[in-house]
DNA sequence: GAGGTATATAGATGGCCGTCGATCTGGAGC
DNA sequence: GCTCCAGATCGACGGCCATCTATATACCTC
């Protein structure tokens, strides 16, 4: 998957009508890449999306028993969902007592929105 | 864009009832979280997020000769990642003889890039 | 027309994803 | 101790995704 390959310039090709322009090449690295991209993929879910969205609302921490109801799903998809924001480091969440509080991290989403502006 | 809700703090509860009611709600439509997640979906691949870097980068139409090589991948993957990139609306192409040239459509990436910001 | 070339499509395959019900964990309160 | 509850984890299932090879399509040149 090398990005930085050299390209093979055409070798034969109706004369008159160029094919290849200048190369250009990938601005970001394979390793940033892949690091955009996990990001992206964990926002690739409408449900992770809208959590997003809800705890991004909320410069504060939010419970998990105020999430569940928002979607028409079950408890354990919702928490799969908190889980994968999680580890993709979006979000993160605190225990109190019998509850958890699931906060976003801002810094995660930076690398994103920086590419894209 | 923001909703004010105020989120209300976890107090003990008596027991048999339900731990607390949601007090915040979406403020992104379920609609709109389908279509930025989509976005997010077609950029959730390291290699169509650098296929989208390469065709900003050049603010032009690149050859699809051109971006076979830069990847270790076969041409026909190279053309189904386009595929997906073109049916997001993400990139377009157009066919010059033998040649096909894709660009970006930067409108698409606006509605992710503004709910990010 | 024949032959070659650039790209797209088809079909197959292995793996990952979203969802569920069931179960486990650990704290609160009796 | 015991019970109840919020949340996480497990195991399974169906479907979708990324990749490949093989083939088709479209176009150019002779």
């Amino acid at each position: 998957m090398a990005v930085d390959l050299e390209l093979a310039p055409k070798q034969k090709r109706p004369p008159g009508e160029p094919c290849c322009q200048p190369v250009a090449y990938p601005d970001v690295e394979r390793a940033q890449a892949e690091r955009i991209a996990a990001i992206a993929k964990a926002l690739a879910d409408p449900i992770r999306l809208q959590l997003v969205d809800v705890l991004r609302q909320h410069a504060g921490k939010v419970c998990v028993c105020e999430l569940v109801p928002l979607f028409d799903l079950s408890q354990p998809t919702v928490s799969h969902h908190l889980k994968v924001l999680r580890e993709a480091g979006i979000v993160d969440s605190e225990r109190r007592g019998l509850w958890a509080y699931y906060y976003v991290l801002p810094e995660a989403l930076k690398e994103l929105s920086a590419w894209l502006s």
